[in-house]
DNA sequence: CCCCATCGTCAAACCGCTTTTACGCTCGTC
DNA sequence: GACGAGCGTAAAAGCGGTTTGACGATGGGG
């Protein structure tokens, strides 16, 4: 009735558990005719090895880890996440190993998390939304816990990171703008605390001069609409605004036409992440695809060749892609720049 | 330098492995003094217990699992999976057990990954994305896993079901704008294989009295575009499109404006699902909230419950909420209704 | 005052697999 | 024809917990 062991399969093919395990291992040689028995043994039977008894002896939970400490309700509306996650089991596939994954709201159970994690649950973690001076990098050093960081970690660590440049297509939408003859462009980054939020917005500011029109949101649709509406309160108000991410971009842009500002002519909107709905709205928006999908895979490939011995390492991974689209796709209202350069 | 097992408590504590074990999990009385000793050498030594033992000797992994079969680029375009997930998180944090996801492609990956889980990986599973006569329902039956299914599933079966009432608020719905005037309308289903989207197109059916205007999308923001560039290029061209979910519905209602069509007075449009961006469109899209957080709580609490031994059961949870909104907020074109009853 | 039930702990037997050590066998070699 | 070298398999010792049967120490009841 209950599941075959690895002892049934050994009785009915006449040898003991240790040729079964070799046969299927490799470790040491078998002769093919005894394969070819063991093999029709465990065909026969029906027999999967035990996880838990292969993790506990082999002392490999054959698993990764990823933790997400995050609202629900903003994991909800996150679009990174799921492709990000469709790439790591992409990468995971192959190899037999799972992912497991736990959602936190708070750092104590964040802690408690990572710990399991290391108590067997899984070989390995890759830690998402990094923040500058991440208190999970000297953290995951003390439980010797291997681990990649998605984004660029600038103090000392023996952990893989998995960077991005996102200054670049910052800095390229910005020149595309200017050459279309803008000169008001303001930026509504993400939660400054994160690392590419605060990437992103040091290029913009650095290619732009000022960070006078620089305001800090939160990723969500609420916050970019409520910084649209500041900003197109203005005086001399923006004549481009540039989101941290695709969410706030659509909901800035929606606000601006319902408020009868017209987009592209009077506003130009990009964003950040090329949602998939970006290129299907009224007007398509310009944005910079991520490919958050490939991130997830170099950073479990990375991760994987942490497990096999391949000692920490940082990768670059270049994969934005700068989407020029209808949002954009306008001189700049000559009322609000008459004397662009 | 290794990990600290629980030998090492005990001989810290001056008592057995046993004690240790009952202590923490009370299978047989300690006495406080003893708990306490063991408590603080625990602490002291940083004692975490190791997973896999306990999955073995105890033979239950602590976890659930979910495999999902689908192309990664759907998946990073789903909104339901992160809330799903995110509900499912809330309701396992609360019992330490984690959470363990596999994501396929293919029929035969998938079966593997099922007996993966059944092989110890996971205690139970949450089958999502139910089709009518699913195999995976005498599949699951057979290995002997306890599942549940998301969706009602008609056919026999020993396994506990989760279901909502698609029906109602598609009812509802049309009864909504057949009120403002609307005669013409059409729906844009999800594939039909699925019992949600077969539902929903069923009761569009039956509520309009015709499938002359029902088209099969695929929940991409793609079909929703080229299944509403072939209705509104109809002769006899719908006044009002109910989309099977929210994605399909902006990408037509953004298709509709760039074709100068004005939403909602020329065309009223309404989504399923609610997606966080709807309510900032412009015009704020009509759809359906399904809560999808709350039916992953459900769906994991009535998991958890079967694996207490309190037998499979079916449960539905009332989580529909018809958000009216402005892309359905105008009487139908008179021009196309003339003779509305 | 003795007996038996209860409580608290110990010791040992697993759980199902991996890995190491040992050993018998078959060859090729001189 | 004895010998070392591989090769293929067996046997056994873990891996780090849980669980069960046994047992000494207490304490209450007759």
């Amino acid at each position: 009735m209950s599941r075959p062991t690895i002892s049934d399969v050994a009785r009915a093919a006449g040898v003991t558990k240790a040729t079964v395990s070799h046969a299927y291992s490799g470790h040491r040689p078998i002769s093919a005719a005894t394969k070819a028995r063991v093999f029709a043994a465990a065909e026969e039977l029906r027999w999967v090895p035990s996880s838990s008894a292969r993790a506990l002896a082999a002392r490999r939970a054959n698993a990764v880890g990823v933790v997400l400490r995050r609202d629900p309700a903003i994991l909800a509306s996150d679009t990174f996440f799921p492709a990000f996650i469709a790439g790591v089991e992409q990468t995971l596939a192959e190899r037999e190993v799972a992912l497991v994954l736990q959602v936190v709201g708070s750092r104590g159970a964040e802690e408690r998390a990572y710990q399991a994690m290391a108590a067997g649950r899984a070989d390995g973690v890759i830690a998402l939304d990094l923040h500058r001076d991440d208190w999970r990098v000297p953290f995951l050093a003390g439980l010797g816990l291997p681990a990649v960081l998605l984004g660029a970690y600038d103090g000392p660590t023996r952990l893989s990171c998995v960077r991005t440049d996102d200054a670049a297509p910052v800095a390229e939408l910005v020149a595309h703008l200017r050459a279309r003859g803008h000169t008001r462009i303001a930026h509504v980054a993400g939660p400054l605390g994160y690392v590419h939020s605060y990437a992103r917005a040091r290029a913009f500011v650095r290619a732009v001069g000022s960070r006078e029109l620089v305001r800090e949101g939160d990723f969500t649709a609420g916050s970019g609409r409520a910084h649209t509406a500041e900003l197109l309160a203005l005086r001399d108000r923006p004549t481009a605004i540039l989101y941290a991410n695709d969410t706030m971009a659509i909901a800035g842009m929606s606000y601006a036409q319902s408020r009868g500002v017209r987009v592209p002519d009077e506003l130009a909107v990009a964003g950040f992440d090329d949602d998939h709905l970006s290129a299907h709205l009224s007007p398509p928006l310009t944005s910079v695809s991520t490919d958050p999908a490939r991130r997830g895979r170099v950073a479990t490939t990375r991760l994987l060749a942490d497990l096999a011995g391949d000692g920490p390492r940082s990768v670059t991974v270049d994969c934005t892609v700068l989407q020029l689209r209808g949002s954009t796709d306008a001189p700049a209202p000559t009322h609000h720049a008459p004397d662009a350069r």
